[in-house]
DNA sequence: CTGAAAGCGCTTACAG
DNA sequence: CTGAAAGCGCTTACAG
């Protein structure tokens, strides 16, 4: 009866619904049904067969207002979503995450946050509004208005390849520096004197410290540092392609290009192709991150491959530990490896 | 004062505190907040000013109990979300979604479901629980308990390459017969004429099709179709390098495989590979899909381009259309484009 | 072991 | 133009 009349008004079966099919109080069933000790087995019984056989489901809402809060994580990124994820880097680490929250019972969304200045909502709103307990941030730069909020925040926080310092604040990411280090390092063993660095924003994190990474390997082979070969292409391959152009033209003598990403080494590889500059035998080109076409193209893009759906699961992880009460460290370093391919081979 | 009260006990702002620090009914705050027209212009800007201040955001949970539903669409996976993504396929999906979601003010959640037998939860009990006003299914099979139960439900639903009978439900795809007739009719003008099939799972529409478009195609043509030369090969692309061994050997007169997805033509090059016959020239292999990768791997590798960014876009609208009333057609094709490449050069 | 009642934060008839 | 009151679905002291 109830049931049918539910059914045909598209209304939800509530607990009330319940405790009169099983002629019981409210109470009764929402003990029965969380699961206390103090209702009978007879009772329990009958509770649990009439919500199965209505279909009930208890409202969050109503739960959620009595202060019975589920957990949920927010995975969010700076900017629009793309199209397209060239580098695996979103998917797998929103498919880490996805795959820890559930296996925790946390609830998961993903939010995108404006990058232009007129922001309507601050960092703490989205967090009150969506009563998030835990967020993992991606693609946050230091121009970014959330870059300070993150800090004012109380939330548990875990940062993506930024560092913030702050006590509710964690970064996951590898080392940077030294596997930009570990990869200029290689250019100049193969015989590169002349790098110039292709980087990626100037107020991303990531940028400055592959930079870093670049300007320590330099130094330490005792080769000079010139400012004027390093150049912002915002990680955009476009930009690779006319920078990269522009820079060997100036300077003939250039023999490698250290790339901040391999969506700027395939612009690097075109702009050279544009120029009938052989690569790698003219120039060679390493870039970051191993997207999943790096090792094909022509004949493979030297890199750092990092593991996306690890990092995912680390961050998950930690956002949760966090919130949990624990404490983390400020970093957690993630595995990488550096792939030699053909691009650098000399 | 109020604030500082909540913000050291953590908790939230509420209407009370608003409707206090104004000075006025709780009444007012809401309508002033909601833009009911019944309140003098000084009153709103007053309770504008307080709920900025206090940094008031309504609570969901609260107006849900009032039957004020935010409007919420989940894409709903087959099974477990992969680590990666090489078709790029679930990438663009989602985003596209994404998108317009964002766009119309819909709440977006994802959400696996498990494929094994024994699943604890049902279709309809999904959709109560997350209160879902529509869906997007993708990877759904026919052996699915769920395909049975979609039907079964009265939520609007769009499937992604999966065609059911139901008017609460609409199919978005590309036209997958006459996308694989296409190609398999540019392997015989290419001179093909002993061409097997490497197909995805049995149970799965899209492999049905395209193994209609590939036996309409050799028919046409006059070409004998021998069922021992279409093996399922589960979309794994492990499976496919052993198939692909297997049939060439038995069948060395085969010169051509048509593979359901780029993953399995990536495993049959590498059947080739390992056997020492050569592709294209003894072998021609044309895949599905066109994975980012397929354009650069051996020279390039034919396929049938999706645009899975806008496949998502039209499964946003479509869904929102239906809830919104409109009636929609059964099948909202998508475009494709046949990529002729390296891999089926003779 | 069971139930009546209060109250979470909100919106909306309704009364003034 | 403004406010007191009811009630959405739930849980939890509290009383019996």
């Amino acid at each position: 009866m109830a049931k049918d009349r539910k059914l045909y008004l598209n209304e939800r079966t509530t607990i009330r619904d319940v405790a009169q099919e099983a002629g019981v109080s409210l109470t009764t069933v929402s003990h029965a049904l969380n699961g206390y000790k103090d209702v009978s087995e007879k009772t329990r019984q009958k509770v649990m067969e009439v919500a199965r056989r209505l279909d009930y489901m208890p409202d969050e809402a109503g739960r959620s207002l009595r202060g019975i809060q589920k957990k949920t994580i927010a995975l969010l990124l700076a900017g629009e979503l793309p199209e397209e994820d060239p580098s695996g880097m979103m998917f797998g680490l929103t498919s880490g995450i996805y795959k820890i929250a559930q296996k925790m019972e946390y609830e998961f969304t993903i939010l995108t946050m404006p990058t232009n200045k007129q922001i309507k909502i601050s960092f703490g709103q989205i967090c009150k509004k969506k009563k998030l307990t835990g967020i993992i941030v991606d693609g946050l730069a230091m121009d970014m208005p959330y870059y300070e909020q993150i800090k004012n925040s109380e939330i548990p926080c875990v940062l993506v390849d930024v560092a913030l310092e702050s006590d509710h604040v964690c970064e996951v990411s590898v080392d940077n520096e030294k596997a930009s280090f570990e990869e200029v390092e290689h250019l100049i063993e193969n015989g590169c004197r002349n790098i110039a660095m292709l980087s990626g924003k100037k107020m991303a994190q990531v940028s400055e410290r592959r930079e870093c990474g670049y300007r320590r390997a330099l130094e330490k082979h005792g080769l000079h540092i010139r400012e004027e070969w390093i150049e912002d292409c915002l990680f955009e391959q476009k930009i690779a392609v006319q920078k990269s152009i522009e820079l060997k033209k100036s300077y003939p003598e250039i023999d490698a290009f250290f790339c901040a990403s391999d969506g700027i080494a395939i612009g690097a590889i075109e702009g050279m192709g544009q120029l009938g500059v052989r690569v790698p035998d003219d120039v060679a080109i390493a870039g970051f991150d191993d997207y999943t076409v790096s090792q094909y193209i022509h004949g493979g893009i030297t890199s750092i491959k990092q593991y996306p759906y690890k990092m995912g699961v680390a961050c998950a992880n930690t956002v949760i530990s966090m919130i949990e009460g624990n404490r983390v460290p400020d970093w957690i370093p993630m595995e990488y490896k550096l792939m030699k391919r053909a691009s650098t081979k000399k």
